[in-house]
DNA sequence: CTTTTAGTGGAAAAATCTTTTGCTTGCAAG
DNA sequence: CTTGCAAGCAAAAGATTTTTCCACTAAAAG
């Protein structure tokens, strides 16, 4: 499942330019990396084919939508069972405000990203949050103050 | 700075989809939220202006392209001036395989997530981080085993 | 040595999508 | 009233994406 794929050089190129703008005519691509729009294209469609690309989005300012808020959520549980875990990925795929999880190596087991108008929001989010999930051992937030950096643009 | 644009439901809806899906043509967001491709475009057109939207990007499989291991660093300082702060920002914004940098409120000053192919590749990062940032206090990373969610669309 | 086949690239045509233009409507300020 | 936006639609114009077909190369097969 999931098996590598190897990109070359070209393949490289290309995916450095469209990981930082999607919008980029096959044209400029082309132009880019030395080659003509049709190969171009039928190198992209093959990683998108291939699964290497999972999907072309839009992304926000959060600011800019009444969403400046996010807040670093550090679990750790006192239930390691299947039935535990899986009510709990339940409850993260439910709420729209996780936007990121990830399971910890370690002495914390998951840390959740929020994103929320403001802390009213927050405080609501984490009464559901607690209220839905079960034995949960220790949970701290922790606010963000700036976003030094962000970019969804993997190092290629 | 960066005021606040209010978004009608229509242009909501049109985030939603976009955000999501930024490869759906003008006619089927357009028939999706009851418009002609018209008014559409010339809403998207102004959200971008407005600097809501900031970018269209291309996202990638991590693993597909070699790059499965995600380590969450997190840094106390023991210098807070102005001069270290600068410093610290400029070797977060040299280093590519730092995806995000927050600075936090509360007991940890910064957690970063870095993204690398293994975990040599994390030991040879970590060795230039700590040799390129004075005054680091206290450095904990922790591995991440599972992405459970991971999404770059906002809950609007 | 050929011959074949798979892989990669290119040019041009076809199909589709984006962007512009011009017109219409509804509504609110003057 | 009527003037002036603001928002939407349809149709035309302009680009871009996608397809089709062909050429070239290198390596495997005969």
């Amino acid at each position: 499942m999931s098996r590598k794929f190897e990109p070359d050089h070209t393949d490289r190129a290309i995916l450095r330019l469209i990981q930082k703008d999607a919008a980029l005519s096959l044209a400029d691509i082309a132009k880019e990396v030395g080659l003509t729009p049709t190969p171009c294209w039928k190198r992209i469609r093959k990683m998108e084919q291939e699964g290497v690309i999972t999907g072309r989005v839009v992304l926000l300012d959060p600011e800019k939508v009444g969403l400046g808020v996010s807040v670093f959520v550090a679990i750790e549980t006192g239930d390691h069972s299947a039935a535990w875990i899986e009510r709990f990925a339940a409850t993260v795929a439910k709420l729209p405000e996780i936007v990121e999880c990830w399971r910890l190596g370690g002495d914390v087991d998951y840390l959740l990203r929020v994103v929320v108008p403001d802390m009213a929001a927050f405080d609501t989010f984490y009464r559901r949050l607690t209220a839905d999930v079960p034995s949960l051992r220790k949970v701290t937030s922790r606010f963000a103050m700036e976003r030094v950096k962000s970019t969804t643009a993997l190092p290629l």
